[in-house]
DNA sequence: AAGGCTATGTTGACAGTGTCAAGATAAAAC
DNA sequence: GTTTTATCTTGACACTGTCAACATAGCCTT
């Protein structure tokens, strides 16, 4: 969205950044992502990103740390469905973090690949809004043990770990297209949540 | 391990190759990995590797199906000790899986990344080694199917994918350093166990 | 208002990367 | 012994992230 007037300075150049980022993730993969592509997307030298970010590992930071917070309000949201048994909201959870996943593969792969996270190169932005997102878990797991979904004698923090593990595992087994193809997705997702929940038949 | 003698051929390139490429990912990362390096380790120029491997993806593509090769062969180790109870067996397995990717982080980030199934870049010749190697996941998850392990109501190839899927998320939330740290790992894996023998308690 | 500080943007440069094209060498096939 | 073929070489290209040095312009203080 550069607009007609070319002044020396941006005016907004971190969002703009962010945006063409955004829009290329989707469109080409986390792969095809080059600073100096973005910049001239965003009209701007080369070098003009580093003044904004440390480097490229930043500015893909940044990028998934919007991605876990609209995650982390989705999953609110579908925790929260007062209407819902828990049940329901945990089967549409499961159904939802896959579909995520499948749907977003670039940005999934961003927030959860070894890009951002190898070598504790992990911002603290990031951490910051990774965290309360995995906390999330497992207060929802804490819930869904009291609720009896969910077996009652494991420790809550390991049970969210195995819990977010699987829908990882699923969702990166899916979007790499290793041994699940994406026309069986709904029927992995139920068969995830009844192992689960296999006290519920 | 080049020799003292410099012929113009090298001899067996392709092997030197694979080897040097696999002490290098082990030290240094699959990030690190670059053909240049490759070459210059086995004493050969830069686009010798060319003659042998189609591109650099068809390189790293050998080196984890070797990696298949070895795990099914530890999988199939596992599941046919005679002397265990199914129970210790799939306990043993699941350990021994996370053990095995804890242990070789990089070999398993290549085996199971992006880097070679993106894009349907896979060789048939990783194709070849991978596809039986996640069919014996199948037969083995039938197998506690029938031994009253794993739930009888669902499809053998879902839970397949669930049950890898689990141990596969599991893996690389510790590898990557999500949300995991290694100090847990015995934990978590019988924190999963548990949860797929919920019948056996 | 004048001058300087600082945030921001620029060009130049460097060391890497994968990969192609064209030519050199030696081993194998005839 | 000649020709074919497999293998290896140098040269080149486009691309990458990132640093150093310099340019511009908006803001802050005096």
């Amino acid at each position: 969205m550069a607009n007609a007037v070319q002044s020396y300075h941006h005016g907004d150049l971190r969002s703009a950044l962010i945006e063409a980022a955004t829009a290329r993730l989707s469109e080409y993969g986390v792969d095809s992502l080059s600073l100096r592509k973005l910049a001239e997307d965003a009209g701007v030298s080369r070098t003009a990103p580093y003044h904004h970010f440390k480097d490229k590992s930043a500015l893909l930071s940044a990028i998934a740390a919007k991605g876990f917070s609209d995650w982390h309000t989705a999953a609110k949201r579908i925790f929260e469905q007062e209407d819902k048994t828990p049940q329901a909201r945990f089967r549409e959870f499961v159904h939802e973090y896959i579909g995520y996943a499948a749907d977003n593969p670039e940005m999934y792969e961003l927030m959860f690949g070894r890009t951002i996270w190898q070598n504790q190169a992990a911002t603290n932005d990031l951490k910051d809004v990774a965290f309360p997102c995995f906390q999330f878990q497992v207060t929802m797991t804490r819930y869904w043990q009291d609720k009896g979904l969910l077996p009652n004698n494991q420790d809550a923090l390991r049970l969210a770990q195995v819990t977010w593990g699987t829908l990882h595992g699923i969702a990166r087994l899916l979007i790499d297209g290793i041994y699940a193809d994406s026309s069986h997705i709904e029927e992995m997702c139920d068969c995830a949540a009844d192992l689960f929940m296999q006290k519920q038949p």
